[in-house]
DNA sequence: AGACAAGATGACGTTTACGTAAAGAGAACG
DNA sequence: CGTTCTCTTTACGTAAACGTCATCTTGTCT
């Protein structure tokens, strides 16, 4: 098995984090490094979930949000009707992404558009001074 | 021309927002309603500012970011220097936007995936538990 | 044995984005 | 004229997500 554990640092070197970061995701149970005497051991298990926070993180979802989201990437030994808890939370999930993508694109396409306004106002403004000179 | 302004109450209703938000957005400098007395009175400018506030918000920016691109919707007086930086600025935006479509995207994607797995998982126990009765 | 480095454990500090309570000004109403 | 709203300013409070010491163990090197 890849039972292949990583130290702190290596960790954060690996993610671009620092070890408050991880020992805090610990304490709010996001991961659950196992322990070598007191030092803390990462396994893959918590890799996956650690690239998960951080996406979570870059769409703008608290930690609790994403930890509710992570109860679904690892549904271990989880019970049918927690499962489904879980399963419903994903799907108010889903069309809260789907929905944010959508503005996204929206967004997208505004800013361009604008861009282009404030790129005309530029070069006609550096005809106008052309002109003078 | 549409001069019609609102009071800090209907935006509070046309936006559902605190009149406190409204009031730190303005200390923040995103926002400049004009004052009748000293009551604040919000303008179209306003709105559509708040609109994109609202709207940036959601896509996780924090509001520094936000006001560094509304100077990009309101070019008014700026000087072509200023009008270049802040199109600039709003170039790494929209490479950031764009990444984080991708991204989103794939996340979408990948819950779908863990969401059929999960669904699956379901169903089978399901069927166990059919075949136990 | 002594020293150094890595990691752990509190505990207080910081930033962002407001919430909330206190106290006063101004119009409006009975 | 007193009361009631709505709004204002000022100021302290708060939750989230860590940063930043200070202090303590522990393994390791010499």
């Amino acid at each position: 098995m890849t039972e292949e554990t990583m130290t702190i640092r290596e960790m954060c070197d690996a993610f671009d984090v620092t070890p408050r970061t991880l020992r805090f995701y610990e304490a709010k149970e996001l991961l659950f490094p196992i322990r070598d005497g007191q030092k803390r051991l990462f396994t893959r298990r918590d890799r996956g979930r650690l690239k998960l926070i951080l996406r979570g993180k870059r769409f703008g979802f608290s930690l609790e949000e994403i930890r509710q989201l992570l109860d679904l990437y690892s549904p271990g030994d989880r019970q049918a009707m927690q499962l489904a808890a879980t399963l419903d939370v994903a799907r108010e999930r889903l069309v809260d992404m789907e929905r944010r993508r959508t503005e996204l694109t929206q967004a997208i396409d505004d800013l361009k558009n604008q861009m282009d306004i404030v790129e005309d106002m530029l070069s006609s403004a550096g005809r106008v001074r052309d002109a003078a000179e």
